[in-house]
DNA sequence: ATCAGATGCTAAATCGTTTTTGCAGATCAA
DNA sequence: TTGATCTGCAAAAACGATTTAGCATCTGAT
């Protein structure tokens, strides 16, 4: 019938082309009306009735990549955060902001400030099979986390082609943004400071880059302070009910402690619950330090001491680095370590801060 | 010299046509140097290296539209996450759990389970200014988070040309995902069962849709039941120290309560810490019911009651919702009650949960 | 009957990329 | 010297959309 060209067969998703061979009038008509342009481009009332019926047949999706570029908006770079399912990510508000506030201040003025920030995620260990990682076809950039050890060989293997910068991970040939790694060693100098001697730390299983840092580190320097080794006490995951019950089991077998550093204020704060059914002060008969990544830890009962790194911080190392990146000065690929903040609260002892 | 097409102008950001120009090379081989196909398409390494120093030096980065569209993958669903920077977005994980979820469980088969999900943020009340939003050149469906009454003014005035799903706002003309509007009241019945007479709610200021619907229904049942009006607190922010201050100042001024209503759980925790500084125990002194919008209100001290929709619940619904609307059953743009859950724990004088 | 202006649509150009095809020149074997 | 094979690259097609230019046909006025 009107048919003008050599139809394409409609595999596949409809596209203006499936809706103007159903509706038989030409592609230029379907994207008028679809953009509701119908009236100066004059399109016939029933030529639209009919473009729209077929649209709303074939069940038409626009193609986003075909839109941007044809209509070209300058706001091309799309940086994404790549984070497994496993793990919240209560940092994506702190990356967003940063990134803006970064292109803000003209790190990477190509981009003219504009950009797209894309959150993927991935099943943890499955980092490979995340579409477009290897072939650079969705993202400019992006800002990996929480990472397992599988990722992390996958990475390995298989460099990027594109900006990376890991977040609490070290591997080779990608730049990273990591805590000050003597984190575990003042938990320890706060807790001795304080007069402890009997100390432990909690954690969970499997331990991750950097919290064996962070316990290593305390062990070391607690061993060193007090010629004595501190206990460990090992929950199944980072969660509050992980650190109660493996606190409460741990208290139960007896051993008394007067110190106890939580690699995650997740852990401390589920410790916190055991400690005071056992009937436990804080910090009076024991004292406890986190590492501050829980935003609410000042208003823990009692309020939680902690060192460590602010996400906040974390994140605008992270989004610095990746716009430098970006920037393209040459291939470097720095490793940028983090700084502490201590922040003394009352349950080490110290006055509510 | 060796140009062979009549080269355009290297304005705006550099393309393979801007690297084939200075490289003196044709786009294809441009292309074949950039993805690593330099092997097996014979290009000679003087070339490659031509082609390598000319991208650099042009501060290249590829066109991620185009590279998508034309490697024509077929995870170009992209749906949109849209909030304010203002407000955090503990949900982030939820919906895009809940998304995949609803993907894989077969609802819009048409994305063949895979689609991207981008942030998108906005300064409050500058919704409008967001790139893409009208035109729908970023994104093929949205869901709404955190608009104020300047945003849903401008929603209402115009309609965007693609699905969206409201989270906590009605506005005409749009889907919504709302809470069951009974919260307040529900919140006003467990204190008043708990025995308490002299009830007080905390909130921030300005009230939100949601927020003000909480207040109103608590303010209106108490009423009912007690015959006397419960007092307001007001506090500047839905924050923990503002519900601290607010709280504290309350206390100061010195109207004797048995019963408070919080309307987040931030507030609830700030003054909590408020309640115990004044000396009132939580509950015998002062019952306290909040929202259940921190996952760890089980663990405050005292567990937190709370009565309200869970992130997840309310995430698993506007997904659902979304997915729908894509699948493009007609026009039809509903609005879902989310159904309350009521955790009923020590803060309220109950047994723990 | 003729011309001007509407009206309604098609065809083509374009966005930036990748891949396929093809062609010229060099190299090699006989 | 003549094919055959290899090298190195250019040209063109394609992805899916939007916009512009242009071509018929119809309407109404003269």
């Amino acid at each position: 019938m009107g048919k003008t060209k050599p139809t394409k067969k409609p595999r596949g998703r409809a596209t203006v082309r499936g809706i103007a061979a159903a509706a038989g009038v030409s592609i230029g008509s379907v994207s008028s009306v679809l953009n509701n342009r119908h009236v100066e481009r004059r399109i016939a009332p029933e030529t639209v009735e009919k473009i729209r019926a077929a649209a709303a047949g074939l069940g038409y999706l626009p193609n986003i990549s075909a839109k941007r570029l044809r209509s070209g908006g300058k706001n091309n770079v799309v940086l994404a955060l790549v984070t497994s399912f496993e793990a919240p990510i209560p940092l994506v508000n702190h990356f967003i902001i940063a990134l803006r506030a970064a292109m803000a201040a003209g790190k990477f003025p190509q981009a003219e400030g504009a950009f797209s920030v894309m959150i993927e995620m991935f099943p943890a260990g499955r980092l490979h099979e995340l579409p477009g990682l290897l072939t650079g076809d969705h993202f400019n950039a992006a800002i990996l986390l929480n990472t397992t050890a599988e990722d992390d060989a996958f990475l390995n293997r298989s460099p990027l082609p594109y900006p990376v910068v890991l977040v609490n991970r070290l591997i080779a040939g990608y730049a990273a943004v990591v805590e000050a790694p003597e984190t575990g060693s003042r938990a320890a100098e706060i807790l001795i400071r304080a007069k402890r001697r009997r100390l432990a730390v909690i954690h969970g299983s499997p331990l991750t880059q950097t919290t064996r840092a962070r316990v290593n580190g305390f062990m070391h320097r607690g061993a060193e302070l007090l010629g004595r080794p501190a206990h460990e006490v090992m929950a199944g995951k980072l969660s509050e009910t992980a650190g109660y019950d493996a606190m409460r089991a741990f208290l139960k077998r007896g051993p008394e402690i007067d110190g106890l550093y939580a690699v995650s204020d997740a852990l401390a704060l589920g410790a916190y619950r055991a400690l005071k059914e056992h009937g436990l002060k804080i910090p009076s008969d024991v004292a406890v330090v986190g590492v501050g990544d829980y935003e609410i830890s000042p208003f823990f009962d009692p309020p939680l001491t902690s060192v460590g790194v602010s996400h906040q911080a974390l994140a605008e190392e992270a989004s610095r680095l990746l716009l430098q990146q970006l920037g393209g000065v040459g291939a470097a690929r720095p490793t940028v370590t983090v700084p502490l903040t201590e922040t003394l609260r009352a349950s080490s002892g110290h006055r509510a801060g």
